[in-house]
DNA sequence: TGAAACCCTGTAGCCGGTATAGAGTCAAGC
DNA sequence: GCTTGACTCTATACCGGCTACAGGGTTTCA
């Protein structure tokens, strides 16, 4: 089949499975006389493993980690665990980020409920102030964990 | 003061405020006769609240809406409300998705325990099976709430 | 035969920075 | 007055994970 039949059966763009290659989750596939790529069912099951750990936020280093072992099957999969309770300490400690944020964004939202002339407004006083002090100083560094918003 | 003080005094990098600056979050500083940016406290409070606001995960482009009410103090705080009460809902809604993210890979993470050959592994085998079919064909948007890694 | 739909490579853009290269400037010590 | 080192300047490239062109070539179907 050509990219665009591997497109619509694993729902990925056609730009995203290119990239992809370049990026090494798939190996390069056979080329008709124009060029052209031809993938078989193997490609299909690879990029919807690709797709579902994406789904899962993983990053594609930790894929490409992950995909070593389908290229080796008979390796141990002690570091496929790894990886695993790795990835979950990174998503419930984003969690726990998140929910201090929501608490001090609530705490701050309460500081104004009516409508003022902006100069009286808890709210941007409260971000003047410095909503959470403590936090200024601390490097702020997600590690593997970005930001809320792309 | 010049840029490095305004950088310890704020734990700010340098890079960054001159980032901020080109995308006019702060304001064209006066000059030295060698070129030196110059700043005063008025900088140091608006980059202060920049910082705030960035650790509330605010995108530079909100953060540039609510500066507009610092710039004209008179104006209806209204919408400083409106904006706030849309990006908490952002961080609810992205805790909710991390966590049906950890429940599932939490499931996930239970079909392997012990260390077997990777072609046996569970967790492996789930994974090219697709955690949560419904998942693969949503498009999977985040809208304006960006992944977990960076 | 000709138009539409597909495919190719290459490049640039998104966000919020971070990290360099290469040059200029300033303060202190000798 | 001269050197050393810390600071500053601009400009540019890079990160991840795509996405969106431009400018071509190919296939397919009427």
């Amino acid at each position: 089949m050509k990219i665009g039949e591997l497109s619509t059966r694993t729902g990925t763009p056609v730009e995203t499975i290119r990239y992809y290659e370049r990026e090494g989750l798939l190996p390069p596939p056979a080329r008709t006389a124009a060029n052209y790529r031809i993938y078989g069912e193997p490609h299909v099951e690879r990029l919807l493993l690709v797709r579902n750990c994406r789904a899962l936020d993983m990053t594609l280093d930790e894929i490409r980690r992950l995909l070593r072992f389908c290229d080796d099957p008979a390796d141990n999969c002690g570091e496929i665990n790894a990886l695993l309770d790795e990835h979950i300490g990174h998503v419930a400690t984003r969690i726990a980020e998140l929910k201090a944020l929501e608490k001090t964004l609530k705490t701050l939202r309460g500081q104004c409920s009516d409508e003022r002339a902006a100069r009286d407004c808890g709210i941007l006083q409260g971000l003047a102030a410095g909503p959470e002090p403590a936090r200024r100083d601390a490097e702020h560094k997600h590690g593997l964990l970005g930001p809320t918003h792309g």
